[in-house]
DNA sequence: TTTGGAAACTTAACACTGTTAATTATATTT
DNA sequence: AAATATAATTAACAGTGTTAAGTTTCCAAA
């Protein structure tokens, strides 16, 4: 039975030669410039072949996504080191502020396009797994920091919706340019990446006990 | 002189029939239905005529953002009535949320689309002047709560962008389904809505002095 | 009142987009 | 070698923003 596994094999081949064509353009020229026939061209098939692999363009962007989130999970590594858990609080959100504005585009399709979560509203028994899973990491870790008394006790939910609305809030308004006249003249990209970690500097030192 | 006055009369009156039909199919069907044609369609001229009162479809959109700025500072009338400025910084928030929520739509334009920025950066003269006189007027009030002692001192700048950006990022990942799971079952958004207040309340009942 | 010219508007077209039905080529099994 | 299943392609549909070129409409001067 060695060739339906090579077939199969080959199969995962295309769909992967298929996703690094589509990272390679979604990376260098942005979501918008991801077309399914400069995917096509670059892999050197037919624009229809993309379609046996993937249902379609929105499928694509949730795969990328995928992608982004165990990128993301990787950075979070050197959270493991940390023992004092509002210390890794803070550094969770300089980890999330620093993936953010290296990767835009990432960040981009995992938290501010439709296309992924349109991607798992179509298709049955898909779910926003890697998305949750953060989620009730940050959940988790507040429940620790409150119970071991170092912020005070809340609703971990509505506490955690502030702290993620927070960092999230601030990069994505960095990357959509609505925070370039923060001060008087026009804010550099670094610039802003250490104002925001300022910004959780202050809430941290403002919530802890 | 009546017919130059006339005829530039009749000119703002067809520029404002493209912009009342962009902002029906634009409220009506969402950011992506707002296409030339349709625009055309409604007004009963030739999509190419569109052309001749605006520059392109993203000066269309920075249009209709203006707008936005202009429902939300009438939303904000609310605040003048209020002395206490941690009681108007609340209440400012509330107002925010209310209006990402009530017009999901125009917050997008106004904060989430790249289209009016990319206006601003291809006219000349142009700038981001509603978004920026929000943002002031957030600065000066936090300047006011501190210097009245009613909040830690700490750099404006700092403090207003981990504010807004508590708002925004609630706001906008509540409009791009990224909370529904927040709680275990999915969550309605008159429930986000009720947990965003609690978030802000959270927030400034853990600053305040 | 007719004519000339400017302003307003439309037609036709370009170069794209995602996506599908029908068709051809390739590989595997009988 | 013939029949079948798989893989890939061609051609097309229905749409997009946008522009160049051609018409129509309107107003002012002759």
């Amino acid at each position: 039975m060695g060739i339906v596994e090579r077939k199969e094999k080959q199969k995962q081949d295309i769909k992967k030669m298929i996703l690094d064509a589509s990272m390679k353009l979604f990376v260098e020229e942005g979501f918008d410039n991801v077309t399914i026939r400069k995917i096509a061209d670059l892999i050197e098939y037919s624009p229809t072949t993309v379609y046996l692999y993937f249902k379609d363009k929105d499928e694509i962007f949730f795969q990328l996504s995928q992608v982004g989130f165990e990128k993301m999970l990787e950075l979070n590594q050197n959270l493991t080191t940390i023992a004092n858990p509002l210390m890794r609080l803070y550094k969770m959100g300089e980890n999330y502020i620093h993936f953010g504005m290296s990767n835009p585009e990432f960040y981009d399709v995992m938290f501010i396009q439709r296309a992924p979560m349109d991607c798992i509203r179509k298709m049955e028994e898909l779910e926003w797994s890697a998305g949750n899973a953060a989620i009730e990491n940050l959940k988790e870790l507040l429940k620790e920091c409150m119970d071991k008394g170092l912020i005070q006790k809340a609703s971990v939910e509505v506490v955690a919706m502030a702290i993620w609305g927070l960092v999230h809030g601030m990069v994505s308004l960095v990357i959509r340019d609505r925070l370039d006249h923060i001060n008087k003249k026009v804010t550099s990209k670094e610039h802003l990446t250490k104002m925001m970690y300022q910004s959780i500097n202050w809430l941290l030192g403002s919530i802890d006990i």
